[in-house]
DNA sequence: TAGTGGTCTAGACCACCCT
DNA sequence: GGGTGGTCTAGACCACTAA
């Protein structure tokens, strides 16, 4: 086909929505594939060229697709070898979502232990955080998170049970992320933090070791599914004797 | 032509350098430009057709160029109208690198009151922070920042003399990087920010009129020129009562 | 050597803005 | 209407990886 570019141009006119370009279609498409689980994590997609026949486009416009979802840290892209779907280990998501990073530099991931688990219904505020309906059930999950010895994180999540049914009862490995889409299906494709300076309870400060009243940082975290959609609001005490929260701004 | 796309590529690989793009080149070139001030602030770019002609590649690479350039915040493309200088107005350094939003969404941009404006000899801190020789000389600035008649951030500026010369004795405007570019053509591009949670010192309670040791946020920013050069050094201790520090993460 | 993503080109048409 | 950036295509070659 040497024919022009017109494809669903027209259609989407019609609709009255202003124009949505072809690789944001296409984009779209993959992305209801990867919700729906077509491909594991850590698979490779389809090549460019076998994308493109498939879904009757040129190479170039799968090509701009999939730039797109690899700037949105949803697919990795490895000259040579291939296209493959983004992985939750541990390290992407210390660099991608875990900002706490020692004095000296070093990018250490904290050990996790687990104070309490269990289930409720959600009250007012996590209703409105997670924009949940009245009466909908939540997983509460309370853990210490430490640096080698040195306690430096207390933080409180909440999770829908909707969601996560079964969590509750589950093992909670130090990953949770890792977690979430490997038993759920649910990606976190991205986050929104609120940051304020506190001083710590005396209960967090009991479970820190510290004096109530040591200065922290108090992190809201909500985090969302790649269809953003709520799906884990979590609330962190984090010591910063010897860190710093980082923030890279271009 | 309807040669082969060889161009410079055989001259980046004997000079070693494993492969540079020549969409990565262009871009380099034009960053140059940017940096020498060839074309000012807020103005139109040519169009990429000229630029394309002008410099022996075709308008495809020069787009990808651009489209770099814009993905860094260094120019701001309009569709039908052209490629322009990124602006550092209120606005955009607001979105960009002023994250303190109050806690009902709002974003205003405080108020500055400057306390002092002094020039010395750095220190070893601000040598250290700015990649100083030894003996180079700073202009400090200390200024309290508040929304309407709240006070709620003060903070200490270190500037190297050698790229703001006759700084100190300037009248100090609320928006400092609009100064730095319009003054000194000197473009922040990118910040680095370390964050912790202290107990307010007795000085900056004072300043800030909060009983010493109210829990604030110490910010400790680093700002970057185009050329990823230290151009500014700024510890600002923020109150968080009614704001917080956003963070989006992707 | 074959296959993948990455770069580059050339040309067409579309959406948008100004005059 | 004429110019700008934005999209789409088609085809060629380059760089990288693995068998």
């Amino acid at each position: 086909m040497t024919a022009p570019a017109t494809t669903e141009t027209g259609a989407a006119a019609e609709e009255g929505l202003g124009f949505r370009p072809l690789y944001a279609q296409v984009r779209d498409r993959l992305i209801r594939r990867l919700v729906d689980g077509v491909w594991a994590p850590g698979e490779p997609l389809p090549s460019e060229m076998q994308l493109a026949a498939e879904l009757g486009v040129s190479q170039g416009t799968v090509r701009k697709a999939l730039d797109a979802m690899a700037a949105e840290n949803l697919v990795v892209r490895r000259q040579g070898r291939g296209t493959f779907v983004a992985r939750h280990d541990e390290e992407r998501i210390m660099f991608q979502f875990f900002k706490l990073v020692g004095d000296d530099g070093a990018r250490t991931f904290p050990q996790s232990r687990v104070l309490s688990v269990s289930a409720a219904r959600a009250n007012a505020g996590e209703r409105d955080a997670l924009k949940l309906e009245r009466d909908a059930k939540v997983v509460r999950i309370r853990r210490l998170r430490s640096f080698g010895e040195t306690p430096a994180i207390v933080e409180t999540l909440t999770l829908p049970e909707t969601i996560f049914p079964g969590l509750s009862a589950m093992e909670i490995p130090n990953n949770l992320y890792g977690l979430y889409a490997m038993h759920f299906g649910v990606t976190v494709a991205s986050t929104r933090e609120r940051i304020k300076a506190v001083a710590t309870c005396a209960q967090d400060a009991e479970t820190l070791g510290v004096p109530a009243g040591t200065p922290a940082l108090k992190i809201d975290r909500l985090a969302l599914s790649i269809e953003r959609q709520p799906v884990e609001w979590r609330v962190s005490v984090c010591l910063t004797e010897r860190f710093h929260y980082l923030s890279e701004l271009r």
